[in-house]
RNA sequence: GUCCCAGUAGCUCAGCAGGAUAGAGCAACAGCCUUCUAAGCUGUGGGUCGCAGGUUCGAAUCCUGCCUGGGACGCCA
C-alpha cells in the first residue's frame, strides 16, 4: 500500500528518526492519527522514547519542532508530550484527487487474491417458509462480501444452501395431504404453505400422532416414495419462484443453489472416510467424532437409527464444494447460534488431514430480535421482508413526488432508494450486533442512512452536470478548510476496503461512507463549488473524486447509486 | 453448571492490536432555501464509558472477578 499518505508517515519517521538517534521503523510504529482535526494530520506521541533517551516527552517534542522540515509539512508543532505535524494540503490533495480521478472506478482495488477462490455461502433460506428478516442479514452481509472480496482481487462463488431437507417436509407434506388446496398454494405458494405449516403445529400440541406422521412422510420423502417427492418438488420449486422476487429486488444472484438435498447421495462417502481416519466413535447408539482434545463436544455424525445430520450434511458440503471449486477461503455468513457447530466442523475436517479446513471462516452475526425476543416462524411471528421491501419503495416515491416532481424514472429510482434504505440499515451496524426489528427505524431516510449517502451522491452528480466542462485535466491541490477532511477521507478509502475485508465486516464501508457524505455535505453548505474563479476545475475534481468513491462504496454493500433523486 | 457475545448521551449506535478535550444519528429546542437538490447545513442542551479491582507515565480500549441481557451446550438446522 504506497499513496501520499504512507510516504508522508515514511519521510516524517525517518526526520524523527534521525534527529533522535533510533530505527525509522521504529518510529513509524508510533505515528499515529491525531483524535482532532486542530492538531494535526500525523502525531509523533513521544512517551515511549522519554526513558530512552532520557528527557521528558515534552522536551523531545519541542526539540523535533526546530529540526524537522520538510516541503510535505506545512507546520510542524509541539503540543505537550506531541509532536504534531501538519501535512501541505495542496500538495496532498493534488497527489489524492489525481489518483481517484485516474483510477476511477478502481480506486481501491486489490491484486492481493489474484487468481483464488473464495467460495461464500450466504442467504440459504428455507423452503416453504416465509424469507425471513435474519435471511435478509446473510443475504445482505454475503452480497456485499462477494464484492468486497472481489474487490480485492479474488474470484467469488456465491452458493445459495437452501434449506430444502429436514423432518419439516415430512409434515408439511403430511399437512397439505390433510388441509392443503392446491389452488390456493399455486396463488399463494408461501402464505399458504407456511399456514399449513403453523396449524400443523398447533393442532399436534394436542394430537401427537400429527408428528409420527410427520416423520413418516419424511422417511418416505428420503426413501423416494413417489407422491412425497413430487410434492416436495413443487414446494421446492415454487418457493425459489417467490425468493426470486426478493433476490431481483435486492440484485443478488448466486453461482449455486445446491441445497442441504443435493448432498443426499454423497454422505456415505464423507462417513466413510471419518471411518478410515479413525475418527468415528460410537457413544450413547450414535456416531460421533470425539473433540475433547480441543474442550469441545463430540460432533454428532449418525443418528441411532442409522440417520445422518446436518454435520454429516456440511462435512459432506464442504468437501464437495473443495472438489468443485478448489477453493482458497470458504466463508459461511450464518447466525452466531451456529458458531459452535462450525467450530465443530472445520475441526472435525482438519482431523481429516483436509489442510484447507484452517481456511474456511464462519462469519457469524446476530438475531433480528422483536421485541427483545427471536422471532419464531412456528408461531407464524413472521414480518415478511418483501411487504416490508415494498413499503420502502412506496415510501420512496411518495418523497420523490414531493421533492422532486419532475423526476425521469421516479420508478427507478424509488426502487433504489426504498431498497437502498433497507440495505444500508442492516449493513451499518456491526455484524454480530442484534438488532431489534423496527419498521420505522429501516424506512427512515435522514441522518445516517442509505438514502442520505444516495442524496449526497446525487447533489454531486447534479453540481457535475451544471459544470458543463471536462474534469480532471486541471488538478492543482485544494487548501481551504473544509476540504481538507474530504482528502484525507478520500485518501483512506484503500485501507478501509481493506480493513472490511480483513474483518468480514462490511460495516465499516458502511460508517466509512457517512463520515465521508458528512464532510462533503458540510463542504457543500460552506463553498460555492460553481464559483467562476481560478479554483473552479479543483473544486470541481474533489466534487467527482468524491462521487466516484461514494458509488464505489455504495457498489461493495450491494447499493445503486441514482444519479438524481 | 460450562463456554461464546454484548453492556458508552433519553433512544439507535461509533470509538476498543492503550494515548491529548469520549463522537455521530434520532428525539427536543433555536436558526438557514430570490444563489450548486432543505432526503441538507449551523447551533444549544444531554455522559460516574455496567460495577469493583489490577497492569501502565497514560485505560471506554488490556487482565481478573462480579452484576445484567442474549445465545450455544448429542440425536433440529
Amino acid at each position: 500500500m504506497g499513496g501520499i499518505w504512507m510516504n508522508s508517515k515514511k519521510v516524517l519517521a525517518e526526520h524523527i528518526a534521525f534527529e533522535l538517534g533510533v530505527s525509522s521503523s521504529e518510529v513509524l510504529d508510533l505515528i499515529e492519527v491525531p483524535k482532532h482535526d486542530n492538531l494535526g494530520d500525523l502525531a509523533f506521541p513521544c512517551f515511549t522514547l522519554a526513558q530512552k533517551l532520557k528527557q521528558s516527552p515534552e522536551e523531545i517534542a519541542k526539540n523535533l519542532t526546530e529540526k524537522v522540515q520538510h516541503p510535505l509539512f506545512e507546520k510542524v508543532e509541539a503540543k505537550g508530550p506531541f509532536f504534531n505535524v501538519f501535512l501541505n494540503k495542496k500538495m496532498v490533495s493534488q497527489e489524492v484527487l489525481k489518483t481517484v480521478l485516474g483510477e476511477g472506478n478502481n480506486y481501491g482495488s486489490s491484486q492481493e487474491g489474484i487468481g483464488q477462490n473464495v467460495v461464500l455461502d450466504f442467504s440459504s433460506p428455507n423452503i416453504a417458509k416465509p424469507f425471513s428478516m435474519g435471511h435478509l442479514r446473510s443475504t445482505v452481509i454475503g452480497q456485499s462480501l462477494a464484492n468486497i472480496v472481489e474487490k480485492m482481487g479474488y474470484q467469488s462463488v456465491k452458493i445459495n444452501y437452501l434449506g430444502d431437507h429436514g423432518t419439516q417436509f415430512g409434515k408439511l407434506i403430511y399437512a397439505y395431504l390433510l388441509w392443503g388446496d392446491e389452488e390456493k398454494v399455486k396463488a399463494n405458494p408461501i402464505k399458504e404453505l407456511l399456514h399449513l405449516y403453523v396449524r400443523f403445529h398447533e393442532e399436534a400440541e394436542d394430537d401427537s400422532s400429527l408428528d409420527d406422521e410427520g416423520r413418516a412422510w419424511f422417511k418416505k420423502l428420503e426413501d423416494g416414495d413417489s407422491e412425497a417427492v413430487k410434492l416436495w418438488k413443487w414446494f421446492r420449486e415454487e418457493s425459489l419462484k417467490e425468493f426470486s422476487k426478493i433476490y431481483d429486488l435486492l440484485g443478488v444472484e448466486f453461482d449455486s443453489y445446491n441445497g442441504e438435498a443435493f448432498y443426499n447421495d454423497k454422505m456415505t462417502k464423507a462417513i466413510d472416510l471419518l471411518k478410515e481416519n479413525g475418527l468415528l466413535t460410537t457413544s450413547e447408539g450414535a456416531e460421533v467424532v470425539d473433540l475433547s482434545d480441543y474442550e469441545l463436544p463430540p460432533s454428532l455424525i449418525q443418528k441411532q437409527d442409522g440417520a445422518t445430520l446436518y454435520a454429516t450434511r456440511d462435512l459432506t458440503a464442504a468437501i464437495h464444494r473443495q472438489e468443485a471449486y478448489e477453493f482458497d477461503q470458504a466463508i459461511y455468513v450464518v447466525g452466531h447460534e451456529q458458531s459452535l457447530h462450525f467450530n465443530q466442523l472445520f475441526i472435525v475436517l482438519e482431523k481429516m488431514g483436509y489442510q484447507w479446513a484452517k481456511h474456511m471462516h464462519h462469519v457469524p452475526f446476530g438475531f433480528i430480535l422483536k421485541n427483545g425476543k427471536k422471532m419464531s416462524t412456528r408461531k407464524g411471528e413472521v414480518v415478511l421482508l418483501e411487504v416490508v421491501i415494498q413499503e420502502a419503495i412506496e415510501l420512496a416515491k411518495q418523497n420523490i413526488d414531493e421533492k422532486s416532481p419532475y423526476l425521469e424514472d421516479k420508478d427507478e429510482v424509488a426502487k433504489m432508494v426504498g431498497v437502498g434504505a433497507i440495505i444500508f440499515h442492516d449493513l451499518k451496524n456491526e455484524r454480530l450486533n442484534n438488532i431489534e426489528f423496527s419498521l420505522g427505524e429501516m424506512l427512515r431516510f435522514e441522518g445516517n442512512t442509505g438514502p442520505y449517502i444516495q442524496y449526497t451522491y446525487a447533489r454531486a452528480c447534479s453540481i457535475i452536470r451544471k459544470a458543463e466542462r471536462a474534469i480532471g485535466s486541471n488538478v492543482a491541490g485544494l487548501d481551504d478548510p473544509y476540504s481538507w477532511p474530504i482528502v484525507k477521507q478520500l485518501e483512506s478509502f484503500p485501507n478501509v476496503i481493506y480493513i472490511s475485508f480483513r474483518e468480514y465486516e462490511p460495516s465499516v464501508i458502511a460508517k466509512y461512507l457517512i463520515d465521508l457524505a458528512q464532510s462533503f455535505n458540510k463542504y457543500y453548505g460552506q463553498v460555492k463549488i460553481l464559483e467562476a474563479d481560478e479554483m473552479i476545475d479543483y473544486r470541481l475534481a474533489l466534487v467527482k473524486a468524491v462521487s466516484i468513491v461514494i458509488k464505489e462504496g455504495l457498489r461493495l454493500l450491494g447499493i445503486q447509486a441514482p444519479e438524481k433523486m
